[in-house]
DNA sequence: TTTGAAAACAGTAAAAC
DNA sequence: GTTTTACTGTTTTCAAA
């Protein structure tokens, strides 16, 4: 889908609350209420907005260990065997495959560390895996994890 | 702050849909809209919910380069240097001081290339910085940030 | 303390243009 | 795209568990 400019702006003002009311919206992008609701409906229908969520602190709620890991395979396995083995652990929060040495990393979020280990065990023993490398969190320092938009339109 | 079972469990449901009304929220939960508002809005101001976003798929809205920059700093750096370096950047949507070799992973989105190595020439040219090793997402196969909370209370 | 019910208020959604 | 209007959700108050 394609997005103008007003779009963006509207993307912009949802990314710093998410339940700003269409009003509020159409106040900072110069638009009724109406009109906001209805490309709203339309960047959501047609997937740009995949959903509304929380912002919460991981360790507020539970999830007390976090870690990076880097995982290493067999030439011939396919982004798609990979998503298709960490996609069914809820604890992979993000994976992608990335240049370098590794073929893909994965972000994790556990209860704690005995729970780390089991999701990175668990993975590790799929059958094209070589081998893994895990980072572990010290302390977060940023997350914001997509606060803006390029060029800071929205702001 | 603590949270109790009920604050655990509208979480849950506000992770899924961050726009869900309070009505919504308490048939899931047990409770009328009136409580649901007052224990929303108490969690909001505890700061155990630190906001509400829009979930948006970082290439749809621009940001079509993305990365993780490990970074290597001289012994004496405090993660609040780090802090302070890092924060500035808006393209930097994560960071978190980390164990193994490199004392830091950053997670970065760009608009492209070009803007990618500009922000990590930035962060390298730091007084304390050693060195930077970067692995660019090739094709994300996850992108959950949370989704869910430990034991999978809430869905 | 925290909850639920009711009423006043504000926002949403579907018409109209 | 805006305006209007009926409807729905929010927010406050107050009484009860």
């Amino acid at each position: 889908m394609q997005l103008d400019q007003l779009d963006r702006l509207i993307i912009g003002v949802l990314l710093e609350d998410g339940r700003a009311t269409f009003a509020q919206i159409g106040d900072r992008v110069g638009l009724s209420a109406p009109a906001v609701k209805r490309r709203v409906d339309r960047l959501v229908s047609s997937g740009a907005i995949a959903g509304f969520t929380v912002r919460v602190d991981p360790s507020v709620v539970g999830w007390s260990t976090e870690g990076y890991v880097e995982i290493y395979c067999r030439g011939s396995t396919t982004p798609g065997e990979i998503l298709k083995a960490v996609d069914k652990h809820p604890e992979v929060v993000s994976a992608s495959t990335v240049t370098g040495e590794a073929d893909a990393i994965l972000h994790i979020l556990a209860s704690d560390i005995r729970h780390f280990e089991q999701v990175v065990e668990r993975i590790a023993s799929e059958p094209f895996m070589v081998r893994t490398k895990s980072e572990l969190v010290l302390s977060p320092l940023v997350r914001r994890e997509q606060g803006s938009l390029p060029t800071d339109i929205g702001s």
